[in-house]
DNA sequence: TTGTATGCGTTATCAT
DNA sequence: ATGATAACGCATACAA
């Protein structure tokens, strides 16, 4: 492979005028960028991007730390990560986590070590700590309703969205309600956890063990949930439910035995997926692709600051 | 940042030796060991990967060119993708195409300039040509059925799959198909389109153009082709569809305007996505997740090979 | 077992 | 406007 030096023996110049001609500086004379193009085009030139990142100590990379990617609420964030980091001419780097500290901590390391310009975190099994602790080597933003000061945060208000998502089923007369969450310990599940506890307070109503619901995050998932349900003594009238995925799975099973949403169950899930609005599901639309965008909008800053993005209910025929 | 020769300063050894402990290699007495140990605790001194992958001249990146990642075809592939490279020690770069030549060829050029060792591409709009003028820098895998010679080629092969779809379809008596296509002028479409005028020809049907609906890619393609397939004067009593996806935002939204499937219309679909089961939608199941980690096997290689894997016929209850 | 010197390919500083 | 030279940080052939 040929480097810029034998470009710059061939066309009879330096290598610093060939690096200019590369990188379209001025005070170089037609005459000379012609002779290191006709150099370039001769020997097949390229630049090697490597050096360049080693030189300039940037790489135009961002890095991804996701849990796993085959399912939609996060590819739907990476869907307005990468129109965005097209964009701010970013390519990104993909860590598949899978909710293993291990794997985050590769994510962090990558960052320390200069793989990336930045990170950003969609969801995590590590604690704020480990993060805390490289956002030294570069932008860290992590998808999550911030409540950590240090560390900036771009998000929905997950904890908001479900007290409302509360409130509209108790408005609509419910006082029975059960919820599914993706997974316990999870940022986002323990906000919902607390706003649930706290209209639970409000009405009255004691909390149900039974009537929680814990790793939801597929179709299937719901299908199961669905069946749990009906072997339960007592059921709850309404259901809020982690997403819509699961809030399908729910519905199609639930009908098929017999159930019907919303006369025996009412159903509210989250983000407004296409399949929400094929069900008829009522759901409260989270901004998703938005959110991705301003992820890489805030990593891409020198100080990257929190933003919380609005969410909006969607009222269809499941409630 | 401290570097290795800050580190060899302070151990009072040469850079060598550090490198030497660095990479685990032998020959280094434990007592320098220790001192080169301690003088990286000391600078709190970490490797610059960026510096590596210039001196060995591979980063262990392997790019990955797909069109959009928010579709399930895709992102079961790339959970595949990911958890193959996870075991390989392959990081990903993620370059989302849309389809576009211009940001495939991105995609082309970060393999040249040596930004990843080898190059994945799950669905490409640019020609064979333009891929294959690539090939000379380094490893490139496409994810399609294989009729290149040059290119590896590792997928499900869609042609005989789909043959598969229309003679399971005219064994059950259907003589009236019609069927559903991502895109014209995909590979995969080409395919399909190819084995579905053959079996018409089998069974001496014509070929009716308003029985091909084209670019269903989506659940809400699968509403707006029920609309389609509605409002025509004589209806095919069988369809073959794109993708589950898009058979299940059919099945829906058909069932919902009084059409039966399958008494009315049998429906067949692929991949067995989790919503197939969940709507009974028989269908032919592709094994992405296994394609997706064989494509890094291949690509890793240095001399890659094509593959074909199998698909297998799951019967449920819409034909 | 250890160290010296060179290569990897580029950008940036500074002098001219 | 142009060029010599020093970074950037690491790996490695070769010598000792």
């Amino acid at each position: 492979m040929a480097n810029i030096r034998d470009v710059a023996k061939q066309a009879g110049v330096s290598v610093t005028t060939v690096s200019r001609v590369l990188n379209d500086h001025p005070y170089v004379t037609e005459e000379k960028r012609l002779a290191v193009e006709k150099a370039m085009e001769e020997l097949g030139y390229y630049q090697n991007i490597n050096a360049i990142h080693l030189s300039k100590g940037e790489t135009r990379l961002i890095g991804v730390a996701v849990p796993f990617i085959n399912h939609s609420y996060f590819s739907t964030l990476l869907n307005g990560i990468a129109d965005q980091a097209l964009v701010r001419d970013y390519n990104l780097v993909f860590y598949q986590t899978n909710y293993q500290e291990q794997e985050e901590r590769k994510a962090l390391e990558a960052l320390k070590r200069k793989q990336v310009d930045g990170l950003l975190i969609l969801s995590r099994a590590s604690g704020w700590e480990a993060v805390d602790e490289y956002q030294e080597f570069g932008p860290i933003v992590v998808c999550e309703s911030s409540n950590h000061t240090r560390i900036p945060c771009v998000s929905v208000d997950h904890y908001e969205a479900f007290r409302f998502g509360m409130r509209y089923m108790i408005q609509k007369g419910h006082r029975h309600i059960g919820y599914c969450i993706g997974r316990m310990n999870g940022t986002n599940s323990n906000l919902r956890e607390m706003a649930y506890c706290e209209e639970l307070e409000f009405i009255e109503e004691p909390y149900r063990k039974d009537w929680v619901f814990n790793n939801c995050l597929t179709i299937e998932d719901g299908k199961r949930v669905a069946n749990e349900y009906m072997s339960l003594e007592e059921r709850p009238s309404a259901l809020l439910i982690t997403s819509d995925q699961v809030a399908a799975g729910f519905r199609m099973e639930a009908e098929k035995q017999g159930i019907r949403v919303p006369a025996d169950v009412a159903i509210l899930g989250f983000d407004n997926h296409p399949i929400a609005e094929a069900l008829d599901l009522t759901t409260i639309e989270l901004p998703l692709h938005e959110v991705g965008m301003s992820l890489v909008e805030k990593v891409s800053s020198k100080n990257p600051t929190s933003a919380i993005y609005p969410f909006e209910l969607v009222e269809r025929g499941s409630v």
